[in-house]
RNA sequence: UCCCCAGUAGCUCAGUCGGUAGAGCAGAUGGCUGUUAACCAUCGGGUCCGUGGUUCGAGUCCGCGCUGGGGAGCCA
């Protein structure tokens, strides 16, 4: 994917591209970050990492070739440039090795450097995000991470589905999908004031604007034009949520399909799932080989079973009955009409189901006001998706599509009909039954990697009380 | 936001019944004929999170605060 030479002037030739050789080769050049120096009376190794795989480079300078007057204060974290020779190696532990010829100091790295040649905490890594990337870990889980966004697009576009770049600012704060941050030029000291309320149409874009929470309502609109649509943008929540699995500010992924019903959700869904699985397993090979050994044990095999396995439909009403059967004494009340806890999704997907599952049709007044109306009148269209270990991973939905019933719904629930006019023209004109579901992808890496914070898979996280770096 | 737990050397941690602080790793120096987060020896390294209190005496007990972690809610 990315092993073609550097069209730079000094040639350099990325690790992986070395690791990968088939003969030995004179004269390379390379660059990268010491992970660890051991020297010998006679000799020294260089453990040379350039991020461009997860495996380093043995760098050999021998105490009589003219590369050895250059490793004075060559330790951990030092960036350096080499030429040399790729060889075969003559010890156990790597195949090729190279031999240094020269060695250029571009930057030195003195006791001080944070990250030491030993097992740190995630905790005091996250302390250090700017220095992090340069770790075992962390360069596994962002190269993971780079190849999973591409498989994305790649995903939705094998299947025509167009790539829609829904607006970051905007208008509605009545998507019920969460706080939004707000996004305003006024001066915060002195606000422009009527009736001793702000007059946010004073404001830049003369209404009360802040970050989307969700592309989901505009991705509909494109969807009845160009039938198949996603987005794959940030998304923002002013949550005060404090748990592993919330970040103010992360990626989601929303398809949109015209013409689709849940069931085909559903299975767009799962499609879709599966597919990030397959092309982690054959893409990230080496990075995960490292999550299974050292982050979650099993975890190649737990993907392995994913891509095998069937993903289990059930309805709400069905899923409460089961749970409620199964005699599990849950510290949460369990009936028709709540909704289900994370202890309840856990004990589904894990204990009754033992693998994926869609509950689908949920009680209406526990979900958004956008979903289809089922003729029971009592449940709509909605989806959560919920796999082993982390719950529920997806949510999406049919949405209402006749005009008549959305708009009941959303003066029923409060919602004002003119500030999502635009929403409801959709169902005046041309109006058709469409569905989406909504993925965050922090939440897709965490299941793919086996890291168990999120703060851990994205590179510079922001949450409540932290916008550091 | 609520509940629980933690905060000691650059990092990971130990510190007994309240009696003035310790290990490993990292660093420095020396040794070692090719090592695999090398090994051996020596050395340097502390605002015990902050603050107030109890006590002859607090890393240790109590109050408050800050920071981090786990769980819950909200959700993706």
């Amino acid at each position: 994917m990315n092993s073609s030479p550097s069209p730079r002037k000094n040639r350099r030739t990325p690790i992986r591209a070395l690791l990968a050789s088939e003969q030995e080769t004179r004269g390379v050049h390379l660059g990268g970050w010491v992970r660890t120096a051991r020297s010998g009376k006679g000799v020294t190794f260089l453990e040379l990492n350039d991020g461009s795989c997860f495996a380093s480079l043995q760098v050999v300078v021998d105490g009589a070739s003219p590369a050895a007057v250059d490793i004075a204060g060559i330790g951990t974290g030092s960036c350096i440039e080499v030429t040399g020779d790729l060889v075969a190696s003559p010890a156990a532990g790597q195949r090729w090795e190279l031999k240094a010829a020269g060695i250029r100091l571009l930057g030195s790295a003195d006791a001080d450097y944070p990250l030491q040649k030993k097992r740190h905490s995630l905790e005091f890594l996250r302390t250090i995000a700017h220095l992090r990337p340069r770790s075992n870990t962390f360069g596994a889980v962002f190269r993971v991470r780079n190849a999973l966004a591409f498989a994305v697009h790649k995903f939705f576009q094998e299947r025509g589905f167009l790539y829609v770049q829904t607006p970051i600012i905007t208008a509605n704060d009545c998507e019920g999908a969460g706080e939004m941050f707000r996004v305003t030029t006024l001066d915060p000291k002195e606000p422009p004031l009527r009736e001793g309320l702000v007059a946010w149409e004073e404001d830049f874009f003369g209404e009360k604007t802040g970050l989307t929470v969700s592309g989901q309502l505009q991705a509909e609109l494109f969807a009845t034009a160009f039938s198949d649509v996603y987005t794959f943008g940030p998304t923002f929540r002013a949550e005060n949520s404090n748990t592993s699995r919330h970040v103010a500010e992360f990626w989601m992924i929303e398809p949109e399909m015209a013409f689709a019903d849940l069931r085909d959700d559903c299975r767009l869904a799962e499609e879709f799932f599966r597919y990030m699985v397959v092309h982690a397993l054959e893409n990230c090979g080496e990075d995960l080989k490292f999550f299974n050994d050292r982050i979650e044990k099993g975890l190649i095999d737990k993907l392995g079973k994913l891509v095998g396995a069937e993903f289990k439909i059930m309805t709400y009403t069905e899923a409460v009955t089961r749970l409620q059967k199964s005699g599990e004494a849950f510290s949460y009340p369990l009936e028709w009409g709540l909704d289900l806890q994370s202890e309840h999704e856990r004990f589904l997907t894990e204990k009754i189901v033992g693998g994926p599952v869609f509950v689908i049709d949920y009680p209406a007044r526990i979900k958004a006001f956008y979903m289809r109306q089922n003729d029971d009148g009592r449940t709509v269209a909605a989806m959560d998706m919920l796999v082993p270990r982390v719950g529920e991973i997806i949510g999406g939905s049919q949405r209402e599509e006749r005009y008549d019933r959305l708009e009941r719904r959303m003066g029923e629930v409060g919602i004002p009909l003119k500030s999502l006019s635009w929403y409801l023209d959709i169902r005046r004109w041309g109006s058709c039954p469409h569905a989406g579901f909504g993925l965050g992808f922090e939440r897709l890496l965490m299941y793919i990697t086996g890291m168990e914070n999120i703060r851990d898979v994205i590179p510079f996280p922001r949450t409540p009380g932290n916008a550091k770096f």
